[in-house]
DNA sequence: CCTGTGTGATGATACGTATAACCATTGAGG
DNA sequence: CCTCAATGGTTATACGTATCATCACACAGG
């Protein structure tokens, strides 16, 4: 079991002091050192093939270069995972690394990061203010993503309630009145889904349109056939539904397959999150683009703003979420 | 900005020295500790917060508590994603911290494990002889998904050649004689397309087929379009499409869909994976699930009885991969 | 009364890095 | 000639933990 090789080896290899390796891998400003020692240095690493040790640059600086991201126990869909992916990514090229946590919300968030001593924490779910103020405190840079941030936290969110309003301005300029909302059946999402229902149904009042009618679909094709015959069955029949994601959508519309129906002739269907499949349904659902790769570049140049000292990242356009028109509505 | 509590401030407030923390903390065999004190110990870590240093952890010890899972530049398809996230749930009871990092084929992997001294690492992609050897001298546990693993390496493979035969055992057992192939678009993925098309082909052969006409399908409706119309305008036509996973299944439904043809009627088809949205196809998609919460529990307990002493897993029950029949073929 | 032994704690140290403090050499300016 | 500053290094130390070596003490056996 070999021993790694540490910058008292490279020094050695070198001639000079450990001091001078580290100030050679890390630019000290205000310590100069010469080319040919440089070049000597960087020699010897290149032939021992060392790689500082994270763990004990981590303990000397009093804080690791990972950043935390802490998701809330919701289903690990397709869209949150390249969310994650995506900022992952982004964050690499800055030398920091993401681990993805996820915490129940029993378990206090103190637990998960004091020991990591990361240099952000981003979160997906809600942080409750006295885990931010310690967090704070401690000198950990806090990021919201999708929900909204506080004052005094960076972050960005998602206006999860513009979701809604966009889902049902469009069905309206359809020239739908009577609208119909497929529910997820998860309670562990309801976070985003009352947002989301919220928008959808502020954007009813707006218009002028009857109250959405709330059923919750599961993902199987019995619940979300049950779900479209109540919906034509009521006395003023719905005629379009917003679906809380595109799974739920594509739910729907197999309900509707099975009793022989199709969009958008008999039910419009709009969902939310362009997941590659939806390009595939049949018909091709038409849905909202949140535009998670976005956020994650804005949230991975906000860490780095800090951390780094590059520039700040520009305010997210607010016509980052887009309409996706397909066939389904 | 608060300093961190740390194990001396506790032996202070607990007035015992901070050797004896530790003891507490790790149960450490060989030296005993009273019940009084020990309780006197946990009381000041409840009441101080105290959350060991990873870091120092780390550096004491000469290995992290890290897992590091290795996965080659391929897409982030919903599959992938739950298995990451299923090998992280398992290893959390254990103390062990999952970090996956995207491998491009051209960088050293020795970059990206020397730094962070994990335990062990998980890897989807293949590993060269040379890395492999190099942590193995360094004592990493080395652990392969998916892919064969060596043998002197631990781990554990879904045949893949198996899943593309059982493709072409249902499909014969249905009575089809000619079978077309979907392939993959995306040349990321050719290690896993590789060997599903070798088993589907020697399948075919076994069974006195004839050899399947692989086309190529992305995943976009006239894609899939064009192959079907290949695949139906062939002299033999083909009455029956394995697909290298769900989603180019998906895509060969919607070209199906498009030229008026329905599944299995005119053409039957078969997935792999049984993504969550596979029973909600029209028609609901037949596929092979792989059962990759096994392989996630698997390769979980693998590491944890090297690391903990816990007993080694049972070796995988080899009817894991299981034919998941709907109606599309 | 002395020796041996087990229990339960402590002191000291090393892990590998970053960085503050210090120092030797050189060259310029007065 | 002496001072001063700049350059390019070195020495020493601290980060927080785990663990080895040591030790104080009590107590049993002869």
């Amino acid at each position: 079991m070999a021993r790694a090789v540490t910058a008292k080896d490279v020094a050695r290899e070198a001639g000079v002091s450990q001091a001078t390796v580290s100030y050679v891998i890390n630019a000290h400003p205000g310590q100069k050192i010469s080319a040919p020692t440089r070049e000597r240095v960087q020699a010897a690493i290149d032939r021992l093939g060392y790689t500082p040790s994270e763990s004990a640059r981590a303990l000397r600086k009093g804080s690791s270069n990972v950043v935390l991201l802490v998701l809330p126990d919701i289903p690990f869909g397709p869209t949150l995972a390249h969310l994650i992916e995506q900022i992952a990514d982004e964050l690499e090229p800055f030398g920091l690394t993401t681990i993805t946590r996820r915490v129940r919300a029993t378990s206090p968030l103190a637990s998960h990061w004091r020991s990591l001593q990361p240099v952000a924490v981003v979160s997906i779910a809600a942080i409750s203010p006295e885990d931010e103020a310690e967090m704070q405190a401690a000198g950990v840079l806090v990021v919201s993503a999708l929900l909204s941030p506080s004052s005094q936290r960076l972050g960005i969110s998602v206006p999860q309630t513009l979701i809604g309003r966009m889902q049902v301005e469009h069905l309206a300029y359809a020239g739908h009145r009577h609208l119909g909302y497929a529910a997820p059946d998860d309670v562990r999402v309801t976070g985003f889904y009352q947002l989301r229902l919220e928008g959808v149904r502020s954007a009813c009042l707006d218009l002028g349109l009857a109250d959405p009618v709330v059923v919750p679909v599961a993902l199987d094709t019995s619940s979300a056939e049950q779900a479209v015959r109540y919906w034509r069955s009521l006395p003023d029949p719905v005629t379009a539904v917003a679906a809380y994601n595109d799974e739920t959508a594509f739910a729907v519309l197999a309900g509707m397959q099975r009793l022989g129906l199709s969009a958008p002739r008999d039910l419009a269907v709009i969902g939310v999150d362009n997941i590659p499949l939806a390009a595939l349904a049949s018909p091709p659902l038409t849905t909202i683009d949140q535009n998670l790769g976005m956020v994650a570049a804005y949230v991975a140049r906000q860490i780095a703003s800090v951390t780094h000292g590059i520039a700040e990242p520009m305010p997210l356009r607010s016509d980052a979420v887009t309409l996706v028109l397909r066939e389904s509505a």
